[in-house]
DNA sequence: CAATCTGTAATGCTTAATATTACAGTACGT
DNA sequence: ACGTACTGTAATATTAAGCATTACAGATTG
């Protein structure tokens, strides 16, 4: 699984934890164990479809833009891991029926494994693992 | 996704469309575009599980072992990819309650996509998908 | 205008995936 | 018995993906 969306799974869930101010690339990177420049770039992310809100500068950083029940993993997974699931199939030989069908009939199935594990995800809203994570301290 | 996965859906597939002789890991190989090796890899694993037999020396190679109604994707996820979705959280920051404790909450979350999908691929047998590669030749 | 941020491109590094080579072991045909 | 055609597997090389690092421009504040 693509870490991209468990960085940003983590940066919400840190930003979800301080309301009130806004948080650094540097802080989040630190709490992630990543490059700050790596978090930026989920950031940006997160940022280009609403979820949170930034701002350049002394005293700047990002902060949630949305109500934490309304952000839920599905959302999350779409915008950093979209397609993840799907098999890179080697070029396989089209002079053989399983070799000329088989991209056709994975990449159907794995279409709907994705779709079928989205339903899943969407229980999970990042007011959730917020809960979860302040369970054990 | 692991390619495991996949290349073992072709070579179960393949060898299903094939029930009366043995193929050879070449012919396999080159169907799914792979070096044969690798299709001997995965083929070795599919035998440890019972899936097929094999056969060394002249006239021998691989075939199914089982009704291709008993074998389905998720029987084959197992033995090649369990655990693919786990996501490989880096070292995060034991000081910060985030960190201390989102590699906990995830991979229990990951576990349960992971349980949730298997529902999905249990649907889908060899049979099933020989008969998807079929229908259009 | 100096300090502190974001934003992003470019480059380098490290690890994982895959291919390739090599060779031992087994079975068959003659 | 011996050459040929296979599997089985380890060791090595190559390629691709993931990630870190560097660098620097632009924004904002005091």
């Amino acid at each position: 699984m693509n870490s991209d969306f468990t960085l940003a799974i983590h940066s919400l869930t840190f930003l979800a934890l301080q309301p009130d101010r806004m948080s650094t690339s540097d802080a989040i990177s630190e709490s992630a164990g990543v490059h700050p420049v790596r978090i930026r770039k989920v950031l940006s992310l997160l940022k280009k479809h609403g979820f949170i809100k930034s701002k350049e500068g002394t005293g700047g950083g990002f902060i949630f833009a949305m109500d934490l029940n309304e952000v839920n993993l599905w959302d999350i997974y779409k915008i950093t891991s979209e397609g993840a699931l799907q098999p890179k199939c080697p070029e396989s030989n089209e002079k053989c029926i399983v070799g000329a069908n088989m991209q056709r009939v994975l990449c159907s199935i794995f279409f709907g494994a994705e779709e079928h594990m989205g339903e899943y995800l969407k229980d999970y809203t990042i007011k959730e693992v917020v809960e979860l994570v302040n369970k054990r301290q």
